[in-house]
RNA sequence: GCGGAUGUGGUGAAAUUGGUAGACACGCCAGACUUAGGAUCUGGUGCCGAGAGGUGUGCGGGUUCGAGUCCCUCCAUCCGCACCA
């Protein structure tokens, strides 16, 4: 009998449809275990084999959990708001939904070929009402939120109300950007929209002005992503920075929490570290430097306070808001050029253009609080308005950036280190003694920053403080394809839709594209065109893409609840995903965000855990392999090994990989018929008459022709077998190219496993004793399985399995018992073919998923024996069998007796001889 | 520049705690069966050498009875952040 695999996967995924095989609910008999996929974005292209690697590893993870007696939760849904489907409406008109709806099913389509275990009952899609509608909702809880210090934690805004009206806001320890201060006659006094204006400085979602990149052009914002060289990336226009009024969310609030939260995850330490760059602490002080012949002050940050005494000058970023009061009149038209100039410039390019030194003398000058001496006021755009003050003391001798500055507009550069030559460059270590520093002389850099923030306070001037990198969110995006604001206009201010109005849905529109007057697309939609429309008017921002994937997880928990984004006790049964697999690429975008509003739930009260995702697993990219070809001036295709040695004139193409023979030949007829500009192609052929290729690793794209669909290699070999080629390939972690050569060898593996069962054309198994042999090889099996699950090394598990059918067969096992247990270890990597032999052994059981996992015991795997390796100087030499009940003593004793022993020693006396009971004997000579 | 990771056969890789380097596969070679196939089976396969043997985990050094594994220097590749005060 054949392995038919084809007819057993298309009957068993029916079945389980039919059974509901992997249908869900909450059972608190049994321990409960989430396994999360980062959801995919379903774009037009589909799926390659990358896509799969991270769901086949959770699958398998998610199936051996459920078979050793876990709960397990194992969702799937789609990520479904983002710009591709938004560009494709632009482009023709087909509203978003629609496209969007056609790339889930096709998504769907692909994933069912594969076999995976989800409970498609709560698939979940960020762009459907249903879902938003909650999306919305936890906008409002974020809006009407503040975060309280003293507490520590996200609290109910009305109680600020309730602190103002009782005593202002002289005395309230909170997170905000409200720099005036106030008494409760004072805010009694308030204007509405005065008071809201100040809300909106402490509120956890609020509205402010930002630097954003804009595009006149497409008059959108774009992200950083959009913007290659300064103009957009989409239609190449000029891009400049704007401040504009937009929702941010206050992740600032929430730093030290996302800090010290790392250390109770089980993440890698590589993503922990990316994390922990991008919340950026640094420790230092703040200072303030007077204007002369002003009274402003200018406050800077510094990380180095210690060496305050070589500032020479200061360096504002050109966005600062004082620039203007302070510019002398001879240097205004300067200063101002040079403004428009880096308001041309992205935050990229700036930060990116390391070599050109530009910066403009504002004519001011500070006064040094320690020395009062006069320091020259710059501005410079390697400060960025949007760190720390937006503002630097300049210290030349100790940092590279202000040294290179002061070398290019001939500024002085005092050193301050004694001993360290700075003629070359600055000296940014932090171990020199500093000198020429007054009350600081001879102290190392700790003890003069401690010293010096301590003079810094006495003189109130400043004070010790800590940094963060961090930004606060922008949260709205000028776009069509994303969850509208539950929020509406009156007066000017924004208010909140109310619960019952939720969701509020996203209107039609004409077109996807801005207004004339820079609007977002929302402001074309028809009045009536609103499922709600109040105030004055409807927000017309959209939420960004990171909104919807910040919460999903905890949606899945109960997908269809129409009263609440999902029910306390489904919160709390099912608490935080146990492990979640997915790119490397969110490191600092979704899981940060994921784990920022996973905490202003739980301050709130909605959920009992405050981090997410406990365990994390980033799988490698599954690149491609493209095919390029060489084009020669004469238009002939060369093959690799007739290229001349001058290869001038030629260009590389890539040609799509399907037109490959295996010898890494193209199928000459099959070019011609691909694109017609093949149509007459000559080649240059080498000796044996073919046109040979180079191979190159790149990313798998359509654009690259290099692409791989998991549909043929089902189709081909099934999807059992490229559900273990797909972990055989390597460690998870690992990126690797993708080549479909190998996966003959797992295809072959499963044929003879199948034959394990089907000796004589048809399934039959024996009820005899299992052999001691066949037993060790089960239990060595479940052993290193098990084991192997446990640490996620799954392609050493998949070896394993080919280990265990390659003894089996050997020992013509044909015992029910050993080949049972081994399909219930072998059904999460090849849950069909498992389950089609499960119901041959199980005739009654419904499914193999109901069983129960091997459990390993030891007493089969003693042995009596060792084959020690006997090495001379840790070299292997021979090998002995010994019985293992013989001592260190003994071991030493007969192998020094041994004639192949006397051999090596070549007549001499051992200096030392090694005995490892059970590993090693050395000899050392 | 800073941070992180990785370097092992022709290829993907294994070696979990310092203890037989290269498991398991692909590919290749030889053979069997079928004389149509990219089907199946058996044996071999790190490199050098006819052989004994030598040699071998990016380079160089160190610790150790013993190093792919630990330490130091360097080199290469990849990824992330990139003027962060």
């Amino acid at each position: 009998m054949d392995y038919t695999f084809n007819a057993i996967e298309a009957k068993w995924r029916q079945i389980w449809q039919e059974r509901n095989t992997y249908k869900v609910s909450e059972d608190s008999s049994k321990p409960k275990f989430y396994v999360l996929d980062m959801f995919p974005y379903p774009s037009g292209a589909g799926l390659h084999v990358g896509h799969p690697l991270g769901y086949i590893a959770s699958d398998i993870f998610a199936r051996y959990k459920r078979l050793k007696g876990f709960n397990v939760l194992h969702p799937m849904g789609y990520d479904s708001f983002g710009l591709p489907a938004e560009q494709y409406a632009i482009q023709t008109g087909q509203h978003p939904a629609i496209t969007t709806k056609e790339n889930i099913a096709r998504y769907r389509q692909q994933l069912d070929l594969m076999g995976f275990s989800f409970d498609w009952d709560r698939e979940v899609r960020t762009s459907d009402p249903s879902y938003y509608k909650w999306t919305q909702w936890i906008f409002k809880q974020l809006f009407n939120a503040y975060y309280d210090h003293t507490l520590d934690k996200a609290t109910p805004i009305t109680s600020l109300i309730r602190t103002f009206e009782q005593e202002g806001n002289i005395n309230t320890n909170a997170v905000h950007d409200c720099e005036q201060r106030f008494d409760a006659a004072a805010w009694a006094a308030f204007s509405p929209e005065a008071k809201e204006a100040v809300l909106q400085q402490y509120r956890m979602a609020y509205l402010a002005e930002s630097w954003v990149n804009w595009c006149p052009a497409l008059g959108t914002v774009l992200a950083n992503d959009e913007i290659v060289n300064g103009v957009s990336e989409r239609g190449g226009h000029p891009v400049e920075q704007k401040r504009m009024m937009q929702w941010s969310m206050r992740i600032k609030a929430y730093a030290e929490r996302l800090l010290q939260g790392l250390d109770r995850i089980d993440w890698t330490d590589a993503l922990k570290e990316q994390q922990r760059n991008w919340i950026g602490k640094s420790k230092g002080s703040s200072v303030q430097f007077a204007v002369k012949d002003t009274d402003l002050q200018i406050e800077v940050f510094t990380t180095r306070p210690d060496t305050i005494f070589g500032v020479s000058f200061m360096v504002l970023a050109p966005e600062h808001p004082y620039v203007a009061q302070i510019c002398s009149p001879g240097q205004t038209e300067e200063v101002q050029a040079y403004q428009q100039q880096a308001a041309l410039k992205t935050e990229r390019d700036r930060q990116a253009d390391v070599k050109n030194i530009t910066g403009a003398f504002t004519g001011a000058y500070a006064l040094h609080p320690f020395t009062d001496q006069q320091i020259p006021i710059w501005i410079g755009d390697y400060v960025l308005a949007s760190y720390g003050t937006g503002a630097v003391m300049a210290v030349p001798c100790g940092d590279q950036r202000d040294y290179d500055f002061a070398k290019h507009f001939k500024l002085p550069i005092p050193n301050i280190f004694a001993d360290q030559d700075i003629s070359e460059s600055a000296y940014a270590e932090k171990d020199a003694v500093i000198a020429n520093s007054d009350f600081l002389d001879g102290l190392d850099a700790k003890a003069a920053m401690e010293k010096a923030i301590v003079a810094i306070e006495a003189k109130g001037i400043g004070q010790g403080k800590t940094n963060y990198r961090l930004r606060d969110a922008v949260f709205s995006r000028q776009r069509y394809w994303g969850e509208p604001f539950p929020v509406y206009y009156q007066d000017g201010l924004p208010h909140l839709v109310d619960d019952s109005l939720l969701p509020v849905t996203l209107p039609d529109v004409d077109a996807y594209l801005p207004t004339q007057d820079g609007e977002p697309p929302l402001a074309r939609a028809a009045k009536d065109a609103w499922s709600c429309q109040l105030g004055e008017r409807m927000e017309y921002n959209t939420m960004p893409g990171w909104a919807g994937s910040s919460w999903y997880f905890l949606r899945y928990m109960d997908p269809h609840n129409q009263e609440a984004f999902a029910d306390p006790q489904k919160l709390t049964y099912w608490n935080q995903v146990d492990l979640y697999i997915g790119g490397s690429e969110h490191a600092t975008g979704h899981l940060l965000y994921a784990r920022f509003w996973t905490k202003v739930l739980y301050d709130l009260g909605f959920i009992q855990f405050d981090e997410p995702f406990a365990k994390l697993i980033n799988q490698g990219m599954i690149l491609g392999k493209s095919a390029i070809a060489y084009m020669g001036p004469d238009q002939k295709m060369y093959s690799l090994d007739m290229l001349p040695e001058n290869k001038e004139g030629f260009r590389e193409v890539r040609i799509l990989i399907d037109l490959l023979n295996d010898d890494e030949s193209i199928q000459l007829d099959a070019l011609k018929a691909w694109q017609p500009q093949y149509a007459a192609q000559e080649f240059v052929c080498n000796a044996d008459g073919k046109v040979l290729v180079k191979r190159e690793v790149d990313k798998m794209s359509k654009r690259w022709y290099n692409v791989v669909t998991p549909d043929d290699l089902c189709e081909k070999y099934g999807a059992d077998t490229l559900r273990m080629y797909e972990m055989f390939l390597g460690p998870l972690e690992q990126s690797k190219p993708w080549d479909t050569k190998g996966i003959t060898g797992v295809h072959g593996f499963l044929k003879k496993y199948w034959r394990l069962f089907h000796l004589n054309g048809h399934f039959e198994v024996t009820d005899n004793q299992p052999s001691p042999a066949a037993l060790k090889t089960l239990h060595k099996t479940i052993k290193k399985l098990t084991d192997d699950l446990e640490r996620f090394s799954f392609n050493t598990g998949v070896s394993s399995f080919m280990i265990c059918v390659n003894e089996l067969t050997e020992q013509k096992c044909n015992n029910r018992h050993i080949l049972e247990q081994l399909t219930i270890l072998m059904a999460p990597y090849a849950p069909h073919i498992c389950e089609e032999i499960w119901a041959q052994l199980q005739p009654t059981s419904p499914t193999i998923f109901n069983a129960e996992y091997p459990v390993f015991d030891p007493s089969y795997l003693t042995e009596s024996s060792f084959d020690y390796p006997v090495s001379f100087n840790g070299k292997m030499r021979f090998k002995a069998t010994l019985e293992l009940a013989l001592s260190v003593d003994e071991v030493k004793e007969v192998i020094l007796a041994k004639p192949e022993t006397q051999k090596w020693l070549e007549g001499k006396d051992p200096k030392k001889v090694i005995v490892v009971h059970g590993k090693i004997v050395n000899i050392v000579l």
